[in-house]
DNA sequence: GTGTTTATCGTCAGGCAGACGACTATGATC
DNA sequence: GATCATAGTCGTCTGCCTGACGATAAACAC
């Protein structure tokens, strides 16, 4: 209850970024390598100090531009202009989870459609798109033969949670959308669906459901045959952002 | 990117505290009075400083103890032991939302049974029940005819969010058992869901819903008349904590 | 006993999802 | 150019769940 502002104990205060894709129907998290101590050589998420007269979510979209050049999309500008979502996710404040100081981190998520290619500080080595299976997992080898150790500081239990918000969100939410490029086939955001829940779904009753949700995509007219097959339509994100009954996740 | 622990600016860090009940058929918010500026004399949500050595659910459930009595209810003991339900809500950082001072609040959410009556710090005419309706309003007057100013700080704002969070997540999960006692009928749980909602719902179709729902209630054995009319069979939460399918939220 | 209140069971129609058949329109292959 | 493989799109059918609402049960107040 004491507001004595020379008795409160002193906090760096960071943000830490999920920053989700899919490519090669995989679901992707951006990591990039810590360049020094602690955790020197680990990969780690994206993230750094908030600043003095910086807003946490300003603060977050900047990281973000930093890191990938996404600008964030502002969700008073209702413009789509391709530009990731960005959210806030969770505040992660342990005593003991930074060595050095006490550091507490708001996490924040972001959603972005597929990207040419990383970049952190320009320098390409030390930033990667990677399944998050492979992230997540405590060790092991990934595709390519490295070791892969798990990641810096309490970074597995964040990346964890954001992908389970991601996973979560849009059964009830058009944030799938978030993850495909300005115009886009029911295919695509179907494929979305899938690499995001790992699972299969009957093309016909996706259809259907995201067809018949108003709102949800709005068609631009055009259509495309990039999948191959058939052309499809091609369609852009409606106005709604809740989805009315949700899209069902299938069991197990 | 850089991490040079002289550099990053220093914040202090506090825990606010959404807690919600439900008192005559009314979903309420716990709000102390301010007796020191900025905002002297106005009310606020309570909260304080996060101390050294303290995680931020400790000192959360520190807060809620000190302001309430409540026991938080950890999540890791399965016990039903009437404890509060709690968890994170957000984070809240703006630079100026203190104007003494960078203060970044990490919110959290508590959900209790109908209690006896608030203390903070024994002071009981420092902390007060109030309709969340009542605290959300930016003035006017309450219902015994004081004046109503908006709450301190940005807290409204939090209250907001809190009060979303409850609505939304009593549809999905089985949260609405957290505003009652350990033991409560069907109809209790069903006056939980329009207070909070602030709508009415079918008794009969709520009683098929959630005792058909495995999991969600389990049947004591014992019976109450305290609602008056026909004994009401006495129900235990259940092990489940999500609802499939969710609980609907009638439209407007 | 009569009325009131709350609890609980049942019925019925409409909506939606899962399973799956059928047809369409491309490019690739022979 | 016929055939095939691939995706997209439209329908049908069945079962489950919900909303609307009738009916019965068990207490209390008078």
């Amino acid at each position: 209850m004491s507001y004595d502002p020379s008795a409160y104990p002193p906090f760096a205060v960071t943000v830490d970024l999920v920053v989700l894709t899919v490519r090669r129907h995989a679901l992707c998290g951006l990591a990039v390598r810590r360049g020094e101590p602690p955790f020197q050589g680990r990969w780690a998420l994206p993230g750094g100090f908030v600043r003095a007269d910086e807003d946490l979510s300003q603060a977050a979209a900047r990281e973000l531009a930093e890191e990938t050049g996404l600008r964030a999309h502002d969700p008073a500008v209702p413009v789509q202009d391709n530009g990731a979502h960005l959210e806030q996710l969770a505040t992660y404040g342990d005593p003991k989870r930074d060595p050095r100081m006490r550091v507490v981190s708001v996490a924040h998520l972001a959603l972005a459609p597929d990207l040419p290619a990383p970049r952190a500080g320009g320098d390409a080595s030390n930033a990667r798109w990677a399944p998050v299976e492979e992230l997540l997992q405590q060790a092991g080898f990934a595709r390519d033969g490295d070791p892969v150790a798990p990641l810096a500081f309490d970074h597995t239990q964040i990346l964890s949670d954001g992908v389970e918000r991601a996973r979560s969100k849009i059964e009830y939410s058009s944030l799938a959308t978030a993850f495909c490029p300005t115009e886009f086939t029911v295919g695509e955001l179907r494929r979305v669906y899938e690499a995001v829940w790992g699972v299969a779904l009957d093309p016909r009753n996706f259809h259907r459901k995201v067809t018949g949700t108003p709102g949800f995509l709005v068609p631009t007219g055009g259509t495309t045959t990039r999948q191959g097959g058939r052309p499809a339509q091609l369609f852009r994100a409606g106005g709604a952002t809740l989805l009315n009954p949700p899209m069902l996740r299938p069991e197990v």
